[in-house]
RNA sequence: CGGGGUGUAGCACAGCCCGGCUAGUGCGCUACGUUCGGGACGUAGAGGUCGGAGGUUCAAAUCCUCUCACCCCGACCA
């Protein structure tokens, strides 16, 4: 009672709002445009850190902590990346506050004024390059290769749990290199490394591409991104890799003396996933019960719900429920044993699917007579009767079995929503009657891409590196096309 | 920044137009009992300066003025 979520079908963006809740993932806070996450979010969470965090660390990469604040000077130095940000900036401008004189409270000591204001970073670009100029003088130190797990603030004015939100927390790598190749391939093997994490630990398959000139990142020579795909038809950034060129170095003046003695611009890249992973995996994945989690993401792997009436039942349940719990824990997983008292077998069934556990594992009188429990999965929500020791062996199997059917079942969507088509018509009816993604052929102008924007919402979301590359001629404009570039309506 | 809306118990809301006894309802919460293989039920309780300030009135959640806050819809963004 009092626990249903909205219907998928009914109202898409309500139901993504009452599964954040119900799940306990995340809430407003009373703080404008900021969330609260809760433990069970934010354990999610956590497992996407891990993931990410070794991945980096396997390809080279070190952890580091930069400041919260930027000098507003920091941030004009490069100007595209200033234009870019002014925007949304939130900024400090005094250091002190005092008692008012009139006695209604608080306030900001006006002789507290700080002589340079400092802007909340929205990305740590400047201040990191700004270290780096001193941190690099000779082709010997480089690259540099480092990461940041940090909090930044954009100042949206809509906002949306996880997908959009004031403050956000992500990672921010940023490295510099010897030579524009080495800068390029990093750009694009840590794009890989974001392909590989969403399809292999969130089990989203994604698209990868390079932005257009009008969608890249301020400050970026060259922005690539994977774009994922929710189940109401929209596209989702998840990732973004930027090739800076020599912009920040030449803006932060960091130079270095290469191999031939010679003085020159180190290469960069910067590149970043954030909180919105946690939307998008919602989005992806989750059903008209509650969240659907992949088991190498999920924070409880197993729930096991005892049934029982007396205590004599309690206690030789919960011997046996316990030795399962010891025994999956043994070999990695995460085993939850919920033997409240205070809330019934049915109530506990509702409440982990509406957070996601993979597999639940039912114990009650009757199972310990045949020797057999009962398991239901998550995704399917088929029930089956396992054998008592075969768990052991069992679960980890049914465990990959989810995982690898929730990623089939986001690819098949994906495929199924990726339409090729040759003529703007055809263009505007799917996105009207469909939606999805829409391969087409483009012109390369700016002036086509907004054209098609303004008129049916749908912005590119990126040229794909990958898929076949036929030439073709512009839905728009008949001019000639070197590959189809992929449109949505994007969040 | 434009347009619309809402502030009443922890949450969701009714009451307001047409002022009048002790401000209600559902969920949640507490206690006890019966329940327990798909979101239990009964009984008894606790919980409110009706967003704030001022005004009209014998009397204001209700009418008037001001103010604050938040939410939703549009242009920008991970």
């Amino acid at each position: 009672m009092g626990k249903e979520i909205t219907a998928r079908a009914q109202d898409y963006s309500q139901w993504y709002l009452d599964l954040v809740k119900k799940a306990d993932l995340a809430e407003n806070s009373d703080v404008r445009g900021c969330m609260v996450i809760k433990p069970y979010g934010f354990s999610i969470w956590e497992k996407m850190q891990q993931g990410l965090d070794k991945m980096f660390k396997d390809t080279g990469h070190v952890n580091a902590y930069f400041p919260l604040f930027v000098p507003k000077s920091f941030l004009a130095k490069e100007a595209s990346h200033v234009e870019g940000f002014a925007k949304e900036c939130a900024i400090v401008t005094h250091y002190r506050l005092k008692n008012a004189e009139d006695g209604s409270g608080i306030m900001v000591d006006p002789d507290a004024k700080l002589e340079e204001e400092l802007i909340v970073r929205p990305t740590s670009e400047t201040v990191i390059w700004n270290s780096y100029k001193k941190w690099i003088q000779s082709y010997r130190d480089l690259p540099l290769l480092i990461n940041q797990w940090a909090n930044v603030v954009r100042w949206e004015m809509r906002t949306r749990l996880f997908l959009r939100t004031t403050e956000f927390l992500w990672q921010e790598g940023h490295t510099a290199h010897e030579t524009a190749k080495e800068a390029k391939d990093e750009t694009l093997q840590m794009l890989n490394v974001y392909a590989d994490f969403a399809e292999n630990f969130m089990a989203l398959p994604v698209y990868k591409g390079k932005k257009t000139e009008s969608e890249k990142f301020p400050g970026a020579v060259d922005t690539y991104c994977i774009e994922g795909i929710m189940q109401d038809g929209k596209a989702l950034q998840c990732g973004t890799s930027h090739f800076l060129g020599q912009n920040f170095a030449k803006a932060f003046d960091v130079q270095f003396a290469g191999r031939d003695g010679k003085l020159d611009h180190v290469w960069g890249t910067s590149w970043g996933v954030s909180t919105r992973l946690m939307g998008a995996l919602i989005m992806a994945h989750s059903d008209d019960d509650g969240l659907i989690v992949p088991p190498r993401l999920a924070p409880i792997h197993v729930v096991i719900v005892p049934i029982f009436k007396t205590d004599e039942e309690y206690e030789q349940i919960t011997k046996v429920a316990n030795q399962v719990k010891k025994d999956l824990q043994e070999k990695g997983y995460s085993v939850k044993y919920d033997n409240r008292n205070t809330h019934k077998p049915g109530f506990k069934f509702a409440e982990y699917e509406m957070r996601g556990v993979p597999v639940r594992i039912t114990i009650g009188p009757r199972d310990l007579a045949s020797g057999a429990v009962e398991v239901a999965r998550r995704d399917t929500k088929e029930k089956a009767s396992m054998k008592l020791e075969e768990l052991v062996s069992q679960i980890p199997v049914l465990l990959e079995d989810i995982q690898k059917s929730i990623y089939q079942k986001a690819l098949a969507f994906r495929e199924q929503m990726t339409t090729h088509v040759d003529s703007y018509d055809d263009f505007k009816k799917v996105l009207d009657t469909k939606g999805g993604f829409v391969l087409a052929h483009w012109d390369g102008t700016t002036e086509t891409e907004t054209k098609i924007k303004d008129e049916t919402k749908a912005t590119i979301r990126c040229i794909p590196l990958e898929g076949s590359m036929e030439k073709g001629k512009c839905v728009v404009t008949g001019k000639p096309s070197e590959q189809r570039v992929l449109f949505a309506r994007a969040y």
